[in-house]
RNA sequence: CGGGGUGUAGCGCAGUCCGGUUAGCGCACCUGCUUUGGGAGCAGGGGGUCCCAGGUUCGAAUCCUGGUACCCCGACCA
């Protein structure tokens, strides 16, 4: 599969070109009127709601709440944060008036210019800003901490150049924004939710991730460490899945959140924010899907199990109905979400063809030849094999497949990912590899300087200096100079 | 903001260079019959401000001028 997915990117004009194909084929979204924009179709937002799930669920075990904050934020807020205002000022929507009017000329309406904004409002970018604004009210004493808040809302970042699901104007997304009385707490919580998203990416979405630290250059705008998990696609390049920020004092400071600790001193809060996006989904597309599709986990997929009768006669419908039902309940019973299509405006043919662009991971076929045989065919859609089985449990053989699928899905994209992982030590080997695309695992010494100019010559960036693995010093790959350990490099979405 | 490309039926496109019947093809859609174990076949049918405005002409999808929208590549991007 990873050969014709290869061959594929080459055909098309780019990733990207294969990927719009994909998705529209697939149903998932199609372009909306609004530049930069996502239509979230039912069947792609319905895996979005397994995903809001399965996250919620890990947010509320690790003792988190929902709440919500306003999608307008005063423009004085961006402004307070010398950093964050840096980072973001450059993309925002903003808010100038409240009001239309009729035009003059009668046509259509216009902006009413009495109705401009005393001050003007910013489509949030992120919400730090308002959501400091608010935790200032709402903490006086160490007895008030930690706030562990989450919300689930729409962003907007007016992008210069936007790409589906992957960096899309408006996006869905869940963040997390906490407050601590020390640091060491806070330090604790954003490396507690950066590995919540890695055992999300990798149990429920089969997608293998690399935890790390960002470098001061790829640094979230306001935080003093950037946790990220980075996960590989198909064709070797990087995408930063999840990240989460130990924000330090900086957002206390500026908004002035301070507590009183347990030593009666005056005290600014310590802070972390967390999230992760509709990305996510793009990030699923791209790890798993093949040429008739997309390959959908188990866990994730809206249908898990899809039933396809096979019939000459309404005789052999009825006879065939019958036989379906009871495994439709039992598969139901063990929480298995299953989809029985005996619609007679549609071929068998076309019907297997349509499950497998939308990723089912499991289709079932029964015809009046199996009845007589009391079988049943089963085919997977990672592997796209089939074969008849036993009618009798059936449901049993489709629980254990549905697993097997999950984690065969997972260890192939991990092999990929092993497969085009270097370990280089020459600036030309570093070089030669990149062309291959993959990760580059190559010393580096630490200074932007460096990092900058290895990615003015090559597109390359190091997307995280891995929290696990090899930690023996050595030579920076480009200048020579001693590194403390070896981190990534690769291109990237 | 720079470079390139494209706007013709719901979708994908041909026709444009070199102006000339009633603007065409594939998919999809509708009707009927036959079909149904890998995207059905045959027959018939419906659907168009040819992106917009102006100009040239007996005549413009086609030529000219201006505008506009979208796509791709860069710059930008937690």
């Amino acid at each position: 599969m990873a050969k014709e997915l290869k061959d594929l990117t080459k055909r098309a004009d780019n990733y990207s070109q294969w990927y719009n194909d994909l998705v529209v084929k697939a149903d998932l979204a199609e372009q909306s009127a609004v530049r930069g924009c996502m239509v979230i179709k039912p069947y792609g937002y319905a895996i979005w709601e397994k995903m809001q799930r399965e996250l919620d669920d890990r947010f509320k075990a690790t003792g988190h709440v929902n709440a919500y904050f306003p999608l307008l934020i005063p423009k004085s807020f961006l402004s307070r944060e010398a950093d964050h205002v840096e980072g973001f000022a450059k993309e925002c929507a903003v808010v100038t008036h409240h009001r239309l009017k009729n035009s003059p000329d009668g046509k259509g309406v216009i902006v009413d210019p009495e109705a401009r904004l005393e001050e003007e409002l910013i489509i949030r970018p992120t919400s730090e800003t308002i959501i400091w604004n608010t935790y200032k009210n709402w903490i006086n004493s160490y007895r008030d901490l930690p706030i562990l808040c989450n919300q689930w809302a729409n962003v907007m970042r007016w992008e210069m150049r936007t790409r589906m699901f992957l960096r899309t104007a408006e996006f869905l997304w869940q963040e997390g924004h906490t407050a601590h009385a020390t640091k060491e707490e806070a330090i604790e919580e954003a490396e507690k939710m950066l590995n919540v998203y890695a055992d999300f990416a990798e149990s429920c979405m089969a997608v293998p991730v690399v935890k790390g630290v960002k470098t001061a250059n790829e640094r979230f705008a306001g935080a003093l460490d950037t946790y990220t998990i980075e996960a590989m696609m198909q064709d070797g390049k990087a995408l930063q899945s999840g990240t989460s920020h130990f924000l330090g004092q900086n957002f206390a400071k500026a908004f002035d959140v301070k507590f009183i600790n347990k030593n009666n001193e005056l005290e600014y809060v310590w802070a972390t924010s967390w999230g992760v996006s509709t990305r996510l989904m793009g990030a699923l597309i791209m790890t798993h899907s093949d040429d008739n599709g997309l390959v959908l986990p188990p866990k994730l997929a809206p249908i898990q199990v899809v039933i396809i009768p096979i019939y000459k006669s309404e005789e052999q419908l009825n006879a065939i109905n019958e036989k379906v039902d009871p495994i439709v309940n039992k598969l139901k019973a063990m929480g298995i979400s299953v989809k029985y299509d005996n619609a007679d405006n549609k071929r068998p043919g076309f019907k297997f063809a349509d499950y497998e662009l939308k990723g089912v991971p499991v289709r079932l076929v029964l015809g009046a030849r199996d009845i007589e045989n009391n079988t049943i065919e089963v085919m997977r859609r990672d592997t796209l094999e089939k074969h008849s089985a036993s009618l009798d449990n059936i449901e049993n053989y489709v629980a254990d497949l549905l697993n097997e699928i999950q984690q065969n899905i997972y260890d192939k994209a991990l092999k990929h990912r092993e497969d085009k992982t270097y370990v280089v030590d020459t600036w030309e080997d570093f070089k030669e590899k990149l062309e291959e695309g993959g990760f580059i695992l190559a010393h580096w010494d630490g200074t932007t300087e460096t990092e900058l100019k290895i990615k003015e010559e090559t597109k390359a960036t190091i997307r995280c200096i891995p929290l696990e693995g090899d930690k023996t010093p050595g030579k920076c790959v480009y200048t020579g100079k001693p590194s403390a350990q070896r981190v990534i490099f690769a291109k990237n979405y």
